[in-house]
DNA sequence: AACACGACCTGGTAGC
DNA sequence: TGCTACCAGGTCGTGT
């Protein structure tokens, strides 16, 4: 599910459904840290921010309520209390609605940070690649400290920020470069390309993930975005009717076209 | 520093 | 049908 198109959808949904609201009871299940529930009870959230992946609703008392929804995650809200066994942490909202945070693999994270824990958290992250802070020099100067292949290069969330496995993989091949080439020996004008691509792939993204979320159901699912390679092994290229090949990098596997990216 | 790899978890699916 | 093996959108810790 969740890279930062997906995750933004989340957020915005939640700006409307949960802002303002108070937590009147939580109940947590198969969580790491019990300690949420009696650290959010009684508190009002105050904003809701996304960055990169992470999703931090600001409570009023000082502390934020960090979820990360890794693999599987899912955080909505509802009319209604989850069956049981369906959700990790669920919370009781003013208003009659409840806050839902489901996680089959149970990979995500629901945690409650202080403030410096907030910073260090900040600090581990890279600029948000739809803010005005992701310029063409900024991008540049990053890749110039890497020796890591592009693919690896983009998933690294203190280079950019929530960029994952899929949308990697759609940015470099947009951009006409190959996953393997190193980061730190790109051309200029390849940086320029892989700018562009990464802003132009999200913002699209982020419209899909939006509208496929704006309706009544709660999953978000990226295959209402039309992917150009992703999952497309052996399948023809789009632009050139090359085989689309897979290869696996840093684990994880990487799809592109050996005609048009070099 | 950079990389490979396993760990964390569950569920879906392809292949036998 | 039932078993096995592999795969999955993320990250962290360990070892080389």
């Amino acid at each position: 599910m969740p890279e930062l198109p997906e995750v933004e959808a989340v957020c915005r949904k939640l700006r409307e459904s949960a802002e303002g609201r108070r937590i009147l009871a939580c109940t947590v299940h198969r969580c790491a840290k019990p300690s949420v529930a009696r650290r959010v009870t009684g508190r009002q959230i105050v904003s809701v921010e996304r960055l990169g992946k992470n999703i931090l609703a600001r409570l009023d008392g000082g502390e934020t309520l960090h979820v990360h929804l890794r693999m599987t995650g899912n955080l909505y809200v509802e009319k209604r209390t989850p069956p049981p066994g369906e959700a990790r942490v669920w919370m009781t909202l003013s208003g009659g609605r409840v806050l839902v945070f489901e996680d089959t693999r149970a990979l995500g994270v629901v945690e409650v940070l202080r403030p410096p824990e907030m910073e260090k958290l900040r600090r581990a992250i890279g600029p948000e690649p739809l803010s005005e802070d992701f310029t063409v020099e900024r991008l540049l100067a990053a890749t110039r400290g890497s020796r890591q292949p592009a693919k690896l290069f983009l998933l690294d969330q203190r280079r950019v920020a929530g960029i994952g496995n899929i949308y990697a993989v759609e940015a470099l091949y947009k951009a006409g470069i190959h996953p393997a080439r190193l980061a730190g020996k790109l051309s200029a004008p390849r940086v320029r390309r892989l700018h562009a691509a990464i802003v132009s792939v999200l913002s699209d993204a982020v419209q899909s993930a939006c509208i496929a979320y704006s309706g009544p159901g709660r999953f978000v699912e990226a295959e209402t975005f039309p992917l150009a390679v992703y999952g497309r092994d052996q399948q023809p290229c789009l632009r050139c009717r090359s085989r689309i090949r897979r290869i696996v990098q840093g684990g994880r596997s990487t799809y592109f076209c050996p005609g048009c990216q070099r």
